[in-house]
DNA sequence: GTCACTGCAAACGTTTTGCAGCCAT
DNA sequence: ATGGCTGCAAAACGTTTGCAGTGAC
């Protein structure tokens, strides 16, 4: 069924590589030299195979999504002041045993977002 | 500054009432027959002004925003099958104690989002 | 009377889709 | 040679914004 392709890897390779969590622009972007006939789609169309594979996961965080290819247990915080997004390698044990005794249904997954202040942004004026 | 306008208490009272989690749009269609000439676009303003104010939290879970008025501590559970939001009651005591150890920046709040199936969706035929 | 508010329409940014051609199998 | 994949462009989608006019204080 699934074929291999360049650009499939690509978009792969550049985002197990990346620390950030880039958008589909920024990973569209950073390879856009490597693969110039590379559309903006095709990075979108691979995302969402990647991400129904298991392989990668999408933050929702707000507006724009970004991604993330570790697949380890982690969560995230959002900064508010510069957007980015950083990770939080906690396991919050017994979580979902808690969300089920109050739920009438099936939990599969839970995903914890932080909201807060990274460090730099904490480090710059603390005023508007 | 602020004033009162019946188009932004209509939006209140209707979030208020609801215990679903309705979106801009049903928000929308559930005061138009009450005023006929309300705009999509109020209700987005004053869905964001009264987030800014406190008094109700945007659900930013996946594509299109979801708004609860109900701002005791709880989280959310989105049924994978049928798209819905349900509340799940519970408090997660020292979870962002926990964050906060493993971040070098400042953790404001936190949010946990569940995915999993609601009892109405299992209690339908399991099968693709 | 002032100024925040509304309605409308147009603009916006992100994501999806239709299609013809291409490339991995 | 098949059919999943790509690039392109256009469309779709949720949301925001500019503007002239309205209504709350």
């Amino acid at each position: 069924m699934t074929k291999h392709s360049r650009q499939r890897d690509a978009v792969y390779d550049n985002l197990c590589l990346r620390k950030d969590h880039p958008t589909a622009e920024e990973i569209y972007l950073s390879l856009k030299p490597i693969l110039p006939t590379l559309s903006l789609a095709t990075v979108y169309r691979n995302l969402s195979m990647l991400e129904d594979e298991g392989k990668i996961i999408r933050i929702g965080s707000g507006g724009t999504a970004r991604y993330d290819a570790d697949m380890s247990e982690h969560q995230h915080l959002l900064c508010e002041k510069c957007g980015k997004v950083f990770d939080i390698m906690i396991k919050c044990d017994g979580i979902i045993d808690k969300g089920a005794e109050k739920f009438n249904g099936k939990i599969d997954s839970y995903s914890v977002l932080y909201k807060g202040c990274c460090s730099d942004c904490l480090g710059k004026t603390n005023n508007i």
